[in-house]
DNA sequence: AACGTTTCCGCAAACGTTTGTTGTTGATAA
DNA sequence: TTATCAACAACAAACGTTTGCGGAAACGTT
């Protein structure tokens, strides 16, 4: 059986269709009792509007695209969530596309969400991704645009991301003075503006305290973290590693322990992270916590204040969340 | 400025829409100079058509949904990412909806799939999920509907899953081979299907082997897992503990960890797992793996293929995944 | 020269809504 | 009684496509 529409409850009352969509959203000008009895009926017919015809009288869709480099374990899956839930309550949906680290894809994503009308999009950006223009459509099409954690330096767009030069600092600040002196800094993908944020609050920090000795690498996954750090560790000896990510930790820990290194007596082990991890690693590890559900959630509120409120305040705005030190027992004390 | 349309280019020209259409998608009624010059124009405008009216019109709209419980770190990403990819380049769009193990929440999402007119249905159950019924009306109205990884018995719906029963088997085997003889099985929800398989499975060898002690317990998330191991240990004393998931994993091995109960000397760990937990933790644990991203891939396939082909073999059919036993060293060899 | 075929393109309806405008009642006020 | 005004509902256009059909040239065949 087919879906009932507007038209078939208008032919069966014997009303114009306008009546059945006014007394549908309860429209003043439809009398009560025709209101109701349209009503009954749609109930009876298992009435739903066909939202392909609503979005494009509207010229509206609802929709809110998400564009994302990696389906990875971490922080990925808390940052959705957060989003999915502040979307789906507001009333939009959401468009997931993912790029698989790749520019091209992530390019073919934005013409999608572009070509099915999306009122506004989140994206988080490969590896690869070099430079912004591929958005600049849905800048002149009005479509709000949102980068979230994986960004660029853009005055273009707005951001979210957390404080990543603080939270660096933190981090380093505390294996300082829980006496680190040899201190390994442990990094992603250099096109990141995040990399590049930590990567300055490192060497800034670095820099003040002259007796201090560090050095830095950019990685890859969790495996080639792993093989990085049993490579570089014999040669440098670090006291202290600090890990950017989530993956990075999960990389290093295991490196660690198959050299037999005890935590954090021969060296001390402190990352960036959603907080799972850490928790059931052994030892649990020092974390800056980023809170992925929270980030979400914002970066969700905003974009939709943004897209409800189209008042063209030309300056791109930087959302930035803060942070929070959770010691474990994976550095000293 | 605004896009471009097949109107406002059909007027550049002075032509008629239908031209233009049946142009821009090489349809031979219309001659190679027409067709050369109003494709290069489309090129100029930057046209791409508007996939509300696409859909409409064809009452198709090349979305598909996907709603699943909940976000957390194992397994659902790559299963996810499995699909995403399927699906993309298939030439579907993935309309993502999550019901945070609400039931009404899941059923709100089928209604939003069903208002947005998807071509097909991915669902992966809720922990509150006890039928299906909620399901028919995608079912008459001819689209497939595809249950992923957390189902329930069903002879309406098609689904796909690893071979929980085998694979609890080949899990328990291995631990009796290796010389455990008090089992202690921890199962996640009682609603799931995959849970009373992994569970029937685990019942029936323990059967066979009548000189094998073994017990088993129902537990939530990670860190409920954690407080009931050590809770229950200590009375029962396995030498061996089953873990159904990877979240079961993961708070198992902490909880050992805590007890200092060494593995696998006084105690040995195995699991069902996605893989990628079992390889970072301490001692790295013996799993079965259970491929997510080839599951996703799977049930990608197979729902664009019923998209594809309406055919109406009423006959639901059930998708097995092959599973593979990964030796780590949280088991005795 | 008359007829049949192609080749190429326009016409118009349709998909299911929303919404500005117009029209018809019946009641109220002058 | 007549003008005024609500209150209610119909009309029709519009959103951007796709697609069956019809029609006019242009060509080839007897």
């Amino acid at each position: 059986m087919k879906r009932a529409t507007i038209k078939d409850i208008a032919a069966m009352v014997g009303v114009n269709v306008s009546t059945v969509s006014r007394a549908l959203k309860d429209h003043p000008d439809i009398g009560e009792g025709l209101r109701n009895k349209i009503k009954e009926l749609a109930q009876v017919l298992n009435y739903h509007p066909n939202m392909m015809a609503v979005q494009l009288r509207k010229q509206k869709s609802n929709i809110i695209g998400l564009i994302y480099p990696e389906a990875h374990m971490f922080f990925f899956p808390s940052i959705i969530k957060g989003i999915s839930e502040v979307v789906q309550k507001a009333g939009y949906k959401l468009l997931v596309l993912h790029s698989s680290e790749s520019y091209e894809r992530e390019i073919e994503n934005v013409r999608i969400c572009l070509e099915n009308g999306v009122d506004g999009l989140f994206i988080s950006l490969t590896n690869e991704t070099k430079d912004l223009s591929h958005l600049d459509e849905l800048k002149e099409a009005g479509i709000p645009v949102l980068l979230v954690d994986k960004v660029l330096d853009s005055k273009d767009y707005d951001g979210i991301t957390i404080d990543d030069k603080q939270a660096t600092q933190i981090c380093i600040e505390h294996l300082i003075h829980t006496g680190s002196k040899r201190i390994l800094g442990l990094f992603g993908n250099q096109n990141l503006l995040i990399t590049h944020n930590r990567l300055a609050g490192f060497v800034e920090l670095i820099n003040k305290h002259k007796h201090i000795c560090a050095c830095h690498y950019f990685v890859g996954d969790t495996f080639t973290t792993w093989a990085l750090v049993e490579e570089i560790y014999p040669t440098f000896m670090p006291d202290a590693i600090f890990a950017m990510s989530d993956e990075i930790i999960a990389g290093v820990i295991p490196a660690l322990r198959k050299m037999k290194v005890a935590i954090p007596d021969k060296c001390s082990v402190i990352g960036i992270s959603d907080g799972y991890l850490p928790k059931i690693l052994d030892p649990q590890v020092t974390f800056l916590h980023h809170n992925g559900l929270a980030l979400g959630r914002l970066a969700a509120t905003h974009l939709i204040d943004t897209i409800k409120q189209p008042n063209k305040q030309n300056t791109a705005h930087q959302l930035i969340l803060p942070t929070e030190l959770i010691i474990g027992n994976s550095t000293k004390s």
